[in-house]
DNA sequence: GAGATTAATGCAACATTGTAGCATTACGGC
DNA sequence: GCCGTAATGCTACAATGTTGCATTAATCTC
């Protein structure tokens, strides 16, 4: 009896979105799910690269903009302006996310959920709240402490 | 007797960071004091502009990032990844925002603190957190009423 | 499997937002 | 009013993302 993979097959999601099955969409998708944290295009461009598929900048752009549509991946802005990719969608799992500003590394911190009730100003209405934690992570604490 | 200014002058203000008290600076920051919503660059420009003080890009660039250091102005980063300014400090007074996106206006929301103490990963030590909801404002709001 | 259809890709050019270097201007101390 | 220096303007550049169009390849039909 073989173990549940860990993700469904890239493929069969990507094909259950109604897509083209690309070789390129795979590779992608496939690079997000490998991934415990969050990558940006330079990171995928070069992951794409090292498995001897490398790819024009703007190909890459759109398709990780068709994953994120699809709900296969989701976006978050860093506070460098670039943007960084996860695999899995947001919706039913709205959480808070944890940025090193040493590194520029992003968490997803599944356990924080966004979606509490806040009381805004009369006639402002949220769909949904992000919350983003700025610190050191832990690989950037221990390099700091080891310097010292 | 005279009604209390509702901000300090500021020409006073940029006197006690110690810096020159130069024209740009002054209507400036006036531009972002007189401003209930936040502002990003090419607000600024466009008043600086009707204001008769056309200036350079780089300028306001320069001078905004020195307001936000002297703690004069703080900025936040839209989902246009593109920076917004407002009037006054950050420190102690850590905030939730509103961004409309219908229109793109960001609110301070002052009476939600992002202080609060969350449950982190070992580990991962936060500086500051930042909390921003999403969705349409009250004028976003009555437009899209009054079309349907 | 071969051919037709058209979505996906690659390429070049452009847009937006922000930075760096250096010559010129103007603020503020005297 | 002069002078030294901080602030400004100008030019060129960097990073990130977008648009238009020709070419390629995934899927459909046979
Ligand atoms: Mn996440
Ligand atoms: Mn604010
Ligand atoms: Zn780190
Ligand atoms: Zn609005």
């Amino acid at each position: 009896m073989p173990a549940p993979a860990p993700h469904p097959s890239a493929a069969n999601l990507i094909a259950s979105c109604g897509g083209r099955v690309t070789r390129t969409r795979i590779a992608v998708l496939e690079i997000l799910q490998h991934s415990q944290r969050s990558l940006n295009h330079d990171d995928i461009a070069a992951a794409l690269a090292a498995d001897g598929l490398p790819h024009d900048r703007v190909t890459l752009y759109r398709t990780l903009d068709w994953l994120v549509e699809q709900g296969l991946a989701h976006r978050i802005i860093g506070p460098d302006r670039a943007r960084r990719f996860k695999a899995g969608g947001e919706t039913g799992s709205q959480h808070a996310h944890f940025h090193c500003d040493r590194c520029g590394h992003v968490l997803c911190l599944e356990s924080i959920k966004t979606d509490e009730r806040f009381e805004l100003p009369a006639g402002y209405r949220p769909e949904r709240a992000e919350l983003v934690f700025h610190g050191t992570c832990p690989d950037c604490g221990r390099l700091r402490a080891a310097k010292t």
